[in-house]
DNA sequence: GTTGGTGCAAAATGTTTGCACGGGG
DNA sequence: CCCCGTGCAAACATTTTGCACCAAC
């Protein structure tokens, strides 16, 4: 292989799409491309802007095409708040965040920055924390002056 | 005072609460009753814990009766996944929570017991976590071997 | 021509809101 | 006797499910 990527290359779920007996469909591809475009976005934010290209596209075939998305490793979801979901690409590797309690602000992060806090958490309960699925809440800089 | 306590007193909050013009129910004492009987509980448990005593109680008064509560610094709730809001009594401190994501097991912490990964965190970002609402999700020693 | 995917409607789930009545202070 | 709290119904927001039709392969 040319990319020394460990998750799966840019169109290599096409491939993996295909050898669990999925089909590869229109609304498909859109879908991802608009979580691409996009960069971090709710169901509704997806289903909105697959709508611009194709306007038949309902919300429930959004929802069914992220969530194979998601078994396939290509996207995933994040927990901000309160509300929906938000997807983002995986692509060229994890992301971590930080969230301010006070302002809202999110900051992504590289997994390797949050290693020293993931080593104090194994060294104290064993568990090897993941801050992907639900991100770090607290307060930032500016709010905790 | 004889405690040393921080959070109001056990039965304080009956005082901030008419301090703040609200009124003393039986509905009100009864939410409160259930939570700290559950210990942990989703508005949900708490409402039929709560009909175990008083039949005629709706779920939309145990809402708005936890939300009150948590207002007035006596309950909190933390989001332990994609279910409800799980609601709990402060007491005697706030606890912090780790989730396993393999086994869903649930370990309530005290917050001091994170200061080294709080520390670590502050270091890198400025951020002062608090694990209180959304709890560290990652794995736990049994599910990580 | 199979059988997986889509659109639509409806249901499920968790939470909030509007409103008239009743009870706490 | 005022007005906060309650119960009920309905709305709301997000996500899931059932089903007939269509389209990928």
């Amino acid at each position: 292989v040319s990319t020394g990527d460990a998750s799966p290359a840019p169109s290599d779920w096409q491939a993996t799409l295909r050898s669990r007996g999925h089909r590869l469909t229109a609304q498909r591809q859109l879908v991802l491309q608009a979580v691409t475009e996009l960069g971090h976005a709710t169901p509704e934010d997806v289903c909105s802007k697959v709508r611009e290209t194709a306007q038949g596209v309902n919300i429930t075939t959004v929802y069914r095409n992220l969530e194979l998305l998601e078994e396939l490793g290509v996207v995933r979801h994040v927990h901000f708040g309160h509300g929906p979901s938000v997807y983002g690409l995986i692509g060229d590797g994890e992301r971590e965040y930080l969230v301010c309690e006070s302002c809202g602000k999110v900051r992504a992060i590289r997994p390797e920055q949050l290693d020293a806090a993931r080593e104090a958490i194994r060294d104290a309960f064993g568990y090897e924390a993941r801050f992907t699925h639900f991100p770090i809440h607290g307060l930032c800089a500016d709010c905790a002056e």
